[in-house]
DNA sequence: GCGAATTATTTTAAGCTTAAAATATCTGCG
DNA sequence: CGCAGATATTTTAAGCTTAAAATAATTCGC
């Protein structure tokens, strides 16, 4: 398995995108300009971080991210979930969530087992071994996380999350406008 | 080997990750409860996003995220770029760029070329068609980051875009640590 | 000019991911 | 009861992604 760093987009970083919008655009109204070099800060920090941690992981566990992810999920519900709720609380598909299981019941990390009372459902489980690994992974993880946040003061990451929160809130007011309106094309002014 | 998007890890968000950290970790000194928060913060608000801005490019255009990726890193340079240089812009493996310059060749958006005066190279370039079609995508996309952001206020933006850019450097200071001195199994202070 | 090292690209093997279709089971309603 | 619709999971087809090995061509040093 591996990992890999990604996506970009558009600039390196210093300047603006201004490729990614054609004179036209900019005639039509809104530009979205500081809005843009937003996203790609914001990207490319992710994935930045995203692809230490799973090199990481990889390197010191021979694990990837969607495992530990599974697995951290299983260890705050020890009474098991099923597939469902997996796939519900990791946020993706039910069919990922099907051959994620299967790889990690045959490491031995996992366990599936009929759920009682409902023939459709199984429910999964960390194995003792999986339990283990997963504790060390979680405090390698924690002073990953911590190292690669080192350079910011109590008072950035409290700016930081309060920031994130509201970006959060935008993000998904929009989403929601656009799933229950769909096909306007999302002109904001003048569509 | 593997890899794929990836999601959330730890709890949904309002409350700490407590999960992720077992009490002996606590007794070892540093416990990064407030980065693990952010680092979660962080993720899920990018993830939003980002699947957001695929669904809309899949319903849209009918393309995908890196296509469009690696389109607008053509259009910026309109001499055309070998596959070396799209896989260090994108920062994807090379054997990656080899399969989407393939299938957007196919599609009949990119054209490939030998690169005179090297023929272990080739010159990628936007078909006529290939730079309409990113036109009319890179207008939508613009619009559609301005909408997710637009909860933002200018002030919001920049002192996200200056928290970030902190971020970022404490993440490739703490990245490139790692890389210089392997193996030390990361404890800040009694490794 | 020859061979070693470097660079550009492709191939291979494996895993992640999704949407959509197919199965199987369950629940509610007459 | 019996069936219709909902729910849980698997399957399928396609694409993305990487690391590592394999090819091919270039460059450098002598």
């Amino acid at each position: 398995m591996d990992e890999g760093a990604s996506k970009d987009i558009g600039d390196s970083e210093g300047e603006a995108p201004a490729v990614l919008l054609d004179a036209e655009t900019r005639l039509h109204g809104d530009d979205h300009r500081a809005e843009l070099r937003l996203w790609l800060r914001l990207l490319t920090l992710t994935n930045l971080i995203e692809s230490e941690i799973r090199s990481r992981l990889r390197g010191a566990f021979d694990v990837t991210l969607p495992r530990f992810d599974l697995m951290a999920q299983l260890e705050k519900a020890p009474e098991g979930l099923t597939l469902g709720d997996l796939s519900r609380r990791m946020m993706v598909s039910a069919g990922n969530v099907t051959g994620l299981v299967e790889r990690l019941v045959q490491d031995g990390l996992v366990e599936r087992r009929p759920a009682p009372g409902d023939r459709r459902s199984a429910l999964v489980t960390l194995t003792p071994e999986g339990r283990a690994g997963f504790e060390a992974m979680a405090h390698a993880h924690g002073d990953w996380v911590g190292d690669l946040f080192a350079g910011l003061s109590d008072a950035d990451i409290e700016q930081l999350m309060a920031l994130l929160a509201r970006a959060k809130a935008s993000a998904r007011a929009a989403s929601e406008a656009a799933r229950n309106a769909p096909s306007i094309h999302k002109e904001p002014s003048n569509g």
